[in-house]
DNA sequence: TATTGTTATACTCTATAACTATA
DNA sequence: TATAGTTATAGAGTATAACAATA
């Protein structure tokens, strides 16, 4: 019957990282639509900008099914984003990697969501930013 | 030129955040996709458990087009999810709320969120949880 | 006149199933 | 045989424009 007494802090905890995902998320979703992009197609984006990954790998990170990377791929790449390139290792596998064109976008975007998430942190000081940051990379280290 | 020192450090509180975002949001699509729901379905939902908006606060609450939240609302109600009303205090409005069904659901996929969500701190302690949560508080309140 | 909600339309997003090519 | 990717299909999600009802 939990009753551990910092159960209830635990879900408050839970609450708030929730909240602030979904505030994130609607801030990101903006800064797509303002380039006509939905959030899927910015996390491509934001995936390329430091990797070349396979559609498999592609699919793995975002957790959709290949054939769905597959459509994402081909209007990205209508549109001037990206490319694709056989690999030369194995021969049935696809590499996907932004084009300049892309790339200038992705940075372009990734400047806009620093530049309006950053308010969100107004009021800690500099001593409670680097304690979030912390805690945070805490949370997300890989195990 | 931003020569601000902290620069460097808010540039990885914020992607920090990002990440996070994208961390949870997997866990909550998983946890509507093992219940047939899209994400934005969750959250129709998870708002309308403490809450009995109307079509227009939905769309507002959400980002979203008063004509995407119509469709929504359909496709939930079709599925016994939650039910429409006539506001009695402006005829034009329409208010929108949980049956009995949708709230068990509903219950059940917030357990199921907190109990997927809780492991992240495991290797936070009780100080270091509660200083987060007060810091995401900070971040989050409403001005 | 302005606001609330719905509908028609046109895309995009998404998963499933069936397929081809390569390993 | 198994894996990588594509395509066909069907349904959900989304915005825009046009509309009816109410304020």
């Amino acid at each position: 019957m939990s009753s551990n007494p910092s159960a209830a802090a635990d879900i408050a905890l839970v609450d708030a990282l929730v909240h602030a995902t979904f505030e994130v998320t609607g801030v990101l979703s903006r800064i797509g639509a303002d380039n006509d992009l939905s959030l899927t197609q910015l996390r491509v984006l934001g995936i390329l900008r430091e990797r070349r990954p396979r559609v498999t790998d592609l699919a793995a990170h975002l957790g959709l099914d290949k054939s769905t990377i597959s459509g994402l791929i081909d209007r990205a790449e209508r549109r001037g984003h990206l490319a694709r390139a056989r690999s030369e290792q194995d021969r049935r596998a696809v590499e996907v990697f932004l084009t300049a064109e892309g790339r200038e976008l992705t940075q372009r975007m990734y400047e806009a969501a620093h530049r309006e998430l950053l308010p969100m942190f107004a009021r800690l000081d500099v001593d409670q930013r680097e304690s979030l940051e912390r805690l945070l990379d805490l949370v997300l280290r890989e195990e």
